[in-house]
DNA sequence: TTAGGGTTAG
């Protein structure tokens, strides 16, 4: 860390006979000014800076600490500020002799998006129409995630367009694959058909059996299965997409939670007699869950013997699903018989074993034994999540253990426990449910001090108003003036986050 | 991390 501070300093130093293009000076790294982009255009657009001064001890000092492009992107990658990282970016490129190339652009952008930073995303992508470099496709592929994570999903697409114009290439059927799949995982129907249209009319290519494979899924989620037979129906036409596991498994899949088992277990069949595919684990899983979802369980149990007889060891996914099975029709001996079997084959149970077995215990109100499950968690050093405290947080509320689901919303965080706004959600639902209204008062007053704003504030109000409690009414009204206060000072503005 | 599986809440 002292080694980037050093180069800030002196870079900054060295900088300060030079025009300067950021929103603030570079002596002055502060990221409290609001977010401009400090990029330029072009080196050929600017007007150029003053002329070197004569050899002085300090120039010699600036040429022996000549930054490559290896340490930059070293330094850009460890530096947590992205403002800081951009002014990095932008200083070593006032070094003489020095270009930015393909790696260097990939870094800022990837550490720009990172922190989501759009704005100057942009600008960089801007500058970069300006290079003469050549640029790898995998910049724009790392892009359509980062907008796809923050549901930018215009914007996945016209990074997929624009591939072709800075990298100057057809894009690959990798990229193709990752945008038409990021598109379908988060359900951009409209979107998807635009883009399939697009690679029609303007992009004449072969699509493989990945690209099939995520039309089989896409169809699949929409709950059109014939469209996805289809699909499938035109890859066995084909020699070089001729569908392989993964089509089966999703096909297997989506047939299953359309509650058509017996059309998949028909399709697995074909699977292995006619195309001789050998299932995995994993499609074994899928037809696992569906046996479970139909309430056919002790055929779901059978599955993991006949893995057994049939060369393929079941994981702790394939445990864990029939155990969530058990646990939803509430099987608790059951579901503990697996846990044990799992155990007793070698397995080592994870985070979503337990929980999903601690899920067990507190849906059968055994809150005590869901604890003891946790403590085992930690004697095994098998970390609890998010999800795990929050199954037990439900679970003690279910059973009106108020006191202690609010000890532990209290004390969680401040041993280094990360809650989301599900969890305080969980148990200020129950609060309000039951009329719990001080406790929800006093849950109301941990949430805004951690930033988190209850969705039932209004709900809450309401209570306070029928039931008379003037008191409490009074503070949920000093909550809100506080919070809109907040806002008004631009304070909390994008901290708070909606529960 | 170019395509398929298991846990909470809503």
């Amino acid at each position: 860390m002292k080694a980037a501070t050093d180069f800030i300093s002196f870079l900054a130093a060295s900088f300060s006979r030079h025009r300067c293009f950021s929103s603030s000076p570079p002596s002055a790294l502060s990221s409290s000014l609001p977010w401009i982009s400090p990029l330029r255009l072009s080196k050929a657009a600017l007007p150029k800076p003053d002329p070197p001064p004569e050899a002085t001890t300090a120039s010699v000092e600036r040429k022996r600490k000549y930054i490559s492009h290896e340490s930059a992107i070293n330094l850009i990658k460890r530096e947590r500020d992205p403002q800081h990282a951009l002014e990095i970016f932008n200083m070593v490129e006032e070094q003489n002799g020095f270009n930015h190339n393909c790696a260097t652009y990939a870094t800022i952008l990837d550490k720009l998006a990172r922190s989501k930073k759009f704005q100057a995303v942009d600008a960089v992508l801007l500058q970069m129409t300006y290079e003469t470099c050549k640029f790898h496709e995998g910049i724009f592929l790392n892009l359509m995630k980062h907008f796809s994570k923050c549901s930018m999903h215009e914007r996945v697409l016209e990074m997929f367009c624009t591939i072709q114009t800075v990298v100057r290439e057809k894009p690959s059927l990798k990229a193709i694959s990752t945008c038409l799949n990021l598109l379908v995982e988060s359900k951009q129907i409209d979107l998807t058909q635009k883009f399939l249209l697009h690679l029609r009319k303007r992009l004449k290519f072969k699509p493989n059996t990945c690209i099939f494979n995520i039309l089989v899924k896409h169809h699949c989620k929409n709950k059109d299965l014939e469209l996805a037979l289809q699909v499938v129906n035109e890859m066995k036409s084909s020699r070089i997409s001729y569908p392989n596991l993964i089509t089966y498994s999703t096909l297997m899949g989506g047939l299953c939670e359309s509650g058509r088992l017996k059309e998949a277990i028909e399709l697995f069949e074909e699977m292995v007699s006619k195309d001789q595919v050998l299932p995995d684990a994993l499609t074994y899983n899928v037809l696992i869950n569906g046996f479970c979802h139909a309430g056919k369980l002790d055929r779901a149990r059978k599955i993991l013997v006949f893995m057994r007889n049939n060369g393929c060891n079941p994981t702790i996914f394939n445990y864990s699903t029939l155990m969530n099975g058990f646990c939803k029709e509430s099987r608790l001996l059951e579901a503990m018989e697996v846990f044990d079997e799992m155990k007793s084959f070698g397995l080592k149970p994870d985070t979503v074993s337990y929980t999903t077995l601690i899920n067990c215990f507190c849906r059968a109100g055994k809150i005590d034994e869901a604890t003891k499950l946790l403590e085992e968690m930690k004697e095994r050093e098998c970390r609890a999540d998010t999800v795990t405290f929050n199954v037990l947080l439900g679970g003690l509320c279910r059973e009106g253990r108020f006191e202690e689901a609010l000890g532990m919303l209290e004390k969680l965080p401040r041993d280094g426990v990360y809650l989301n706004k599900a969890s305080y959600r969980i148990v200020l639902n129950f609060l309000c449910q039951k009329g719990e209204l001080s406790k929800a008062m006093e849950l109301l007053f941990l949430m805004l001090g951690r930033r988190f704003l209850p969705h039932s504030l209004l709900q809450m109000s309401c209570w306070f108003a029928l039931a008379r409690l003037d008191w409490q009414l009074m503070q949920l009204q000093r909550c809100l003036d506080w919070w809109i206060w907040g806002l008004s000072q631009n304070l909390n503005h994008g901290f708070i986050c909606w529960n």
